[in-house]
RNA sequence: GGCCGCAUAGCUCAGUUGGCUAGAGCACAGUCUUCACACGACUGGGGUCACAGGUUCAAGUCCUGUUGCGGCCACCA
């Protein structure tokens, strides 16, 4: 036993070299994995030093880990992701790079609000607003602090090698001031608005919610048909006015509209009413209880009853209001007029089916009523409280005699609505009708399109949306550069950001092309909480002038003094706002508040904090102000690559691009294109769905813990698996099953993992008892000289193998890297090498340096896919230091005598030796041919047989006669046929006929026709075969297009197959 | 509705710029409890590459269309 000789026989070491013998024969990963975190925890090998990269000693390779949200443990999906990025992390750390691995969580604004809010109301009986803000939020707090234990317990067990250090959460002090100083400065440019917009409003929760964080869900409801009564002015002249009471029309009474009336204007359909009667106009709608809100009926131009409602208005039932008939091509024509008009595209419109040509517009309570408004300059009236009851104290004035509804819930409503026009002879019809409606994600509540004030980042603004799509590299983006055509804003591409695969580069580039402002106010508790005070202003000259004096210094920036918004009827009164640069800045914010000003309430959106994710956890503004940050920026930032799934590539990626750009651009520090971009890579990797395509989910139970199969399988078995899966496909299915013994959800799938890495346990175990039976040896470099023909085949087998794991590594296909280094360990070295040398290993000190080398090259080449028994096995290396091999460079562990921390092993491209490869597989296709014939006679596998042969193949075999030998079992292999006494099985191989010999104690080996079936069956392949290439050369186009090369290959082959046979047939014509 | 994908063995997936008899793992069948590994070894069966056209000397691969499936975006009176 011998230490290492390059480093001193560490403590933590020797405990762990015992013989290999005393190896179990099943490598039983729960026996090493939590011993070998602990030593790599120990170790500090997974924190970088910010130096040595800004000093230029060693390259930066980085990662952001996509922060979990703290409302759930991982699921696969999680271990699918942070596996890529560990593989990338430990292989660019052995490479010498200087490695980072940024961990964190992502405090999940709504969702974990939402999680708290549902326990602490079972559990305690309690809602939100039982509690102060501030106890509240420190429920969420321990929450969260519960979640985030669990989850970085679950990234360390699957072996992550995060810098743990730097864990950070993004609502902890560091990335709060990121947070706070971003929000200033893009205040202070104008990026930062307050308006009123329609939002999907969370009535449960009472908060927008993005479009993100809800779901669609077919409801049946009904298509409800109201009549409004049409009515004109008094005189001509007089206009409608927005609230102007009930059945007025510019302050004087409307007057009833008749059939009759509107049969004189040509208006169709009208003669078939009586002329007397009311007239009316029917909408079609699905929400009836929104009809309060009415502040138009909107007609298409084209519909031919247009024109003769032109002057004429609605009143709404009960609360009189009255409303104009707007013209606007948004109106689905009812079908039977789009046919007649010739418009059958239109007539083909699911909802020309239900339409009556009638809309009802409510633009507080439908987005696309609100546009309308906007386009007609409607009034805007919100019926709903933030509860969503339907209520006068936000907006609505005019109540008339719909006072009954005040204070119902929208459901209920709905009921009144249609029962109280129904009883008034107002309800025409009502059409059963099924469509989809958004719900909140979070309660699972009905969302309401609800007009509030927000706060909105200008993304639309050139500097941010069209900045990051001119990140793109050029190859990757289809508009702005082809066609001649620029795009609008769309500006020549000036970065390095590159999408993997690359066709999600499109809906990475499309979202800014369309993209909308980006509100970012909650109306949440748990999160940044926006740092604006805004009010009238009460403060007296001397408090003016502090204020500007602050505003000088930078503390704080007040926006023009009305805040934007561009919906009508906004309070007019003189509003100040002003942001603080840090809203802890207490003398500040006292007196903002002795001036009359309150902060806004609100808290930020989740994702605005995760799109600094790259700067904030670098210690971006000021790394001085938190220890252990400095240089980290700029040795970082740009990371390598993020790795994500595509749901994210909108809500993160682009965000994180846009606010990276902005601004690190804006940073003096950072020369011209650097620092500017997050990242240069984007790799996108697929969705694990369950095995019938469906997504894992709790509900449907479908979804596999990644504990439990690190339980049952070991975390390299489950990190081996997820990598030989990710390929470049968009879903990869994973099927499900029950594990017989836990009972719990697993995956057949995990099963070649967990062999994989037992193969790979008793490869070492084999290897080190052999060495540990030779020996030390020292000496000069082995060189391919002094070593045989199955020696420098493995040695050219490593290197190709080292080259195959390179290349997949540099371009993210992880499943070549696990097939390569499947082969490699399975194939070449378990199957063919360790077989081979079994005779010859022990007498020969340059076959151990081969097989040495080969060992600690197959675990240095898998570490990054399964470090815990790579690990496990390297702690016993020490026994296997030999000579070394000219051409292999195995550097040393810099910080103590981990794998981890081992060099990527370098084996130079002159050891492939294709000669030797072509020469090996002959050897092996002729042990192949012979292992055939021996199973189709059922030759027992320990029985030794004699294979006859002519010269010409024992020539060919040269050096590999032991390698056929023993794979093969045989006892000779003899120059001529057998004695003709001695019963023989035929084989035909390279156009030779060989025998076995030996095959049984006694008596013929089986009758005759098993030779003949063999062969026969031989001959048709050959024949089938021979019969395609043929056919190939026989077409005249072939010799004269195609490249000469490939006709000479034809030839040839067809050439050998037809000797391959002839000889069978020969054989065969013998039997 | 717009865009992006996918369809290859029972299952999960490879298959580079068209070019040697379309591959792997799992599953299946047979043999073997051989002194690294039964989480193993050897051997075998199994595919009209979704369908229909087209380009080409040559198509799983390129083009057009069809069918089925998935995703993103928009819409949903």
């Amino acid at each position: 036993m011998s230490a290492h000789p390059e480093s001193s026989p560490a403590a933590t070491t020797h405990a762990f070299q015992s013989s290999a013998n005393e190896l179990p024969k099943t490598y039983v990963p729960l026996d090493y994995e939590p011993k070998i975190r602990a030593k790599w925890e120990a170790s500090g090998a997974w924190h970088p030093e910010a130096g040595h990269v800004t000093s230029g000693k060693a390259k930066p390779f980085a990662i952001f880990i996509p922060p979990p949200n703290v409302t759930a443990a991982l699921h696969l999906g999680h271990a699918l992701n942070n596996t890529l990025q560990d593989v990338l992390v430990r292989a660019h750390r052995m490479m010498g790079f200087e490695t980072l691995w940024m961990p964190g969580t992502d405090h999940a604004g709504i969702a974990t609000q939402a999680m708290v809010e549902k326990r602490v109301q079972k559990d305690e009986g309690k809602r939100r607003k039982d509690f102060t803000r501030e106890a509240f939020v420190a429920k969420i707090q321990a929450f969260k602090d519960e979640y985030e234990a669990t989850i970085t317990g679950q990234l360390k067990a699957m072996g992550c090698s995060c810098d743990w250090d730097r864990q950070r959460f993004t609502m902890d002090p560091q990335c709060i001031s990121a947070v706070y100083e971003a929000f200033y400065r893009l205040f202070r440019d104008g990026l930062i608005y307050r308006g009123k917009r329609l939002v999907n409003w969370d009535p449960a929760l009472q908060t927008a919610v993005a479009d993100d964080e809800c779901y669609e869900e077919d409801v049946d409801t009904s298509f409800w048909y109201m009549k409004y009564p049409l009515v004109q002015p008094a005189r001509a002249g007089l206009h409608f006015q927005a609230l102007s009471g009930k059945g007025l029309i510019g302050g004087e009474p409307a007057l009833p509209v008749t059939w009759g009336e509107l049969a004189r204007r040509g208006y169709e359909g009208a003669e078939t009413h009586p002329a007397d009667d009311q007239a009316y106009v029917t909408v079609a709608t699905t929400r009836p209880e929104t009809y309060f809100g009415d502040t138009a009926v909107a007609v298409n131009p084209h519909d031919p009853r247009a024109g003769a409602l032109r002057g004429l208005f609605a009143e709404l039932p009960l609360v009189g209001r009255v409303i104009p008939i707007v013209e606007d091509d948004y109106v689905v024509l009812p079908k039977a007029i789009a046919e007649r008009l010739g418009k059958l595209e239109e007539a083909k419109d699911a909802k020309a089916e239900f339409a009556s040509g009638f809309l009802k517009v409510t633009p507080a309570h439908d987005t696309n009523d609100y546009e309308l408004g906007l386009r007609h300059k409607l009034p805007v009236v919100n019926i709903m409280a933030p509860d969503a009851t339907i209520s006068d104290k936000h907006g609505w004035t005019d109540i008339g005699d719909a006072a009954m509804f005040l204070g119902k819930k929208r459901e209920e409503a709905r009921k009144m609505v249609v029962k109280e026009f129904d009883a008034r002879g107002l309800m025409e019809k009502i059409r059963p009708y099924k469509h989809s409606v958004k719900h909140s994600d979070r309660s699972k509540a009905i969302v309401e399109p609800y007009l509030s004030d927000q706060w909105y980042v200008k993304v639309t603004d050139p500097k941010l949306a069209a900045a990051a799509n001119a990140a793109l590299v050029a190859d990757q983006r289809t508009h702005g550069q082809h066609n001649g055509h620029t795009a609008h804003g769309a500006a020549p591409s000036d970065g390095k950001l590159r999408f993997v695969p690359a066709r999600y580069a499109k809906i990475y580039e499309s979202w800014h092309e369309n993209i909308r402002d980006w509100c970012i106010s909650r109306q949440l508790w748990w999160g940044h909480q926006i740092p604006v005070w805004s009010g009238k202003f009460s403060g007296d000259a001397a408090a003016e002038a502090r204020l500007q004096q602050l505003q000088s210094a930078g503390r704080l920036h007040e926006s023009a003094p009305v805040a934007v918004a561009d919906a009508p009827h906004t309070e007019s009164a003189v509003i100040r706002t002003v942001c603080l640069n840090n809203p802890g800045d207490t003398e500040a914010a006292t007196l903002l508040e002795a001036c009359g000003l309150v902060r806004d309430a609100d808290v930020l959106d989740t994702w605005f904090s995760s799109a600094l994710w790259p700067m904030s956890t670098l210690g971006w503004p000021n790394a001085a102000a938190f220890p252990g940050n400095e240089g980290l920026l700029e040795a970082f930032n740009p990371s390598s690559v993020l790795c994500t799934a595509r749901e994210i590539i909108t809500l993160w990626v682009s965000r994180m691009v846009m606010f990276n750009r902005y601004f690190l651009g804006q940073d003096s520090t950072f020369g011209p294109g650097r620092g500017r971009l997050p990242f240069t890579d984007v790799l996108v990797h697929a969705v694990i769905q369950d095995g019938e395509g469906r997504k894992m989910s709790k509900s449907l139970g479908n979804g596999v813990d990644p504990l439990d199969i690190i339980a049952s399988h070991g975390s390299d078995a489950m990190r081996y698996t997820l990598a030989a899966m990710a390929t470049q496909t968009q879903d990869l299915r994973m099927p499900v099953a029950k594990d017989s013994k836990t009972g719990k959800n697993s995956s057949p799938k995990f099963d070649a993992g967990r062999n994989f890495c037992n193969k790979l346990w008793n490869a070492a175990r084999f290897t080190l008892s052999i060495l540990e039976k030779a020996g030390p040896s020292t000496g000069a470099p082995v060189t391919t000289a002094e070593l045989g023909e199955v020696d420098r085949w493995m040695l050219s087998r490593l290197a190709a193998a080292t080259e195959s794991v390179n290349a997949a590594i540099k371009s993210y296909e992880y499943a070549d890297y696990a097939t390569a280094t499947y082969d490699l360990l399975w194939r070449d070295f378990c199957d063919w090498y360790l077989e081979s040398i079994k005779p010859t290993v022990g007498a020969s000190a340059a076959q151990q340096a081969v097989l040495a080398h080969a060992l600690e090259i197959i675990i240095r080449l898998l570490h990054p896919i399964a470090p815990f028994v790579t690990e496990a096995i390297y702690e016993r290396t020490s026994l296997l230091r030999t000579r070394p091999i000219a051409g292999i460079t195995l550097g040393g562990s810099r910080k103590g005598e981990l794998l981890a921390t081992a060099a990527w092993p370098v084996v130079e491209g002159a050891l492939r030796d294709t000669a030797a490869e072509a020469h090996f597989k002959f050897a092996q296709e002729l042990s192949s041919v012979i292992n055939n014939t021996r199973a189709s006679y059922n030759v027992p596998p320990k029985r030794k047989v004699t294979l006859h042969g002519p010269q010409a193949i024992a020539d060919q075999l040269g050096d590999l006669r032991p390698v056929v030998m023993v794979m093969c079992q045989l006892d000779a292999i003899t120059r001529g046929p057998p004695p003709a006494d001695k019963p023989a099985a035929t084989l035909s191989f390279a156009a030779s006929e060989l025998k076995l010999s030996n095959l049984a104690d006694e008596a013929a080996p089986a009758d005759a026709s098993t030779e003949r079936d063999r062969l026969s069956k031989l001959v048709a392949e050959k024949t089938k075969a021979a019969g395609i290439i043929d056919t190939r050369l026989s077409n005249p186009g072939y010799a004269d297009k195609a490249p000469a090369k490939l006709v000479d290959q034809s030839k040839a082959e067809l050439a050998k197959l037809r000797a391959e046979i002839a000889a069978a047939q020969e054989s065969l014509a013998k039997l």
